[in-house]
DNA sequence: GTATCATATGAATATATGAACATACAAACA
DNA sequence: TGTTTGTATGTTCATATATTCATATGATAC
């Protein structure tokens, strides 16, 4: 299959194409999109839109193992997504920034709309 | 590994449990976020944030087939992420709401930022 | 020191997913 | 009608990913 609109429309293709972020940039939107891109995380973010947790709490609250848990916080703390701090043995999770919650807001915004 | 932490906080795990979204919204918001978790499908969008652009255009300018960048407009569209409109054999796409682009500037700030 | 508890991590497995190829469909035109 | 062009879709295959189990780490208590 050939395109013969691709000649007609070149300038289109040129000028569009700079506007696209580079290589680099859409593999990180990605990673931070896959992120979201799971129940079980997306259930520790709502649980921690609330409050501060931990493991522990976190897996009883969402139904998970701790395991499944404590990967899926890997992930997200590998995305800056949560952070945490120790109390002794005990690690308490929260949401890194507020763009974590507004990302959250505008899809729920999309889900409610369609 | 049994966590006794679990009964000292179990108003905590009751009240949290309540503010998290049901199981169908999960997923939905899941499904929604895949769509944006993935490289050619970002192009796509970042590509349809310029202006409208046909399939043929669009995969000249993200440089892939035809036939991916047409499985991924489906999936796209499945989400509501885009629209479309027939002119003759010719389909153009383009965003479907404001949504999209928030989401996606949200993203980016969260990349920046990092 | 040992034992216990909270969390993290590594390995294995089952499922999901993207890309590529071939093909089907639909519109325009000879 | 048959042909060409733009788009859609089904299938296959290779890779990615979530979960589970087992184990490791690190902290507290005894």
């Amino acid at each position: 299959m050939k395109c013969e609109l691709v000649i007609i429309h070149q300038e289109t293709v040129d000028q569009v194409r700079l506007a696209i972020p580079d290589a680099t940039k859409i593999d990180k939107m990605s990673e931070l999109m896959k992120a979201f891109a799971d129940p079980t995380r997306l259930k520790i973010l709502q649980a921690l839109r609330q409050q501060e947790l931990c493991v522990c709490d976190l897996a009883v609250i969402i139904e998970a193992t701790q395991s499944s848990v404590s990967h899926q916080l890997s992930r997200l703390r590998k995305q800056h997504l949560v952070k945490y701090r120790k109390d002794g043995k005990i690690v308490y999770y929260s949401l890194d920034d507020e763009h974590v919650s507004e990302i959250l807001d505008r899809v729920l915004e999309h889900i409610d709309h369609a």
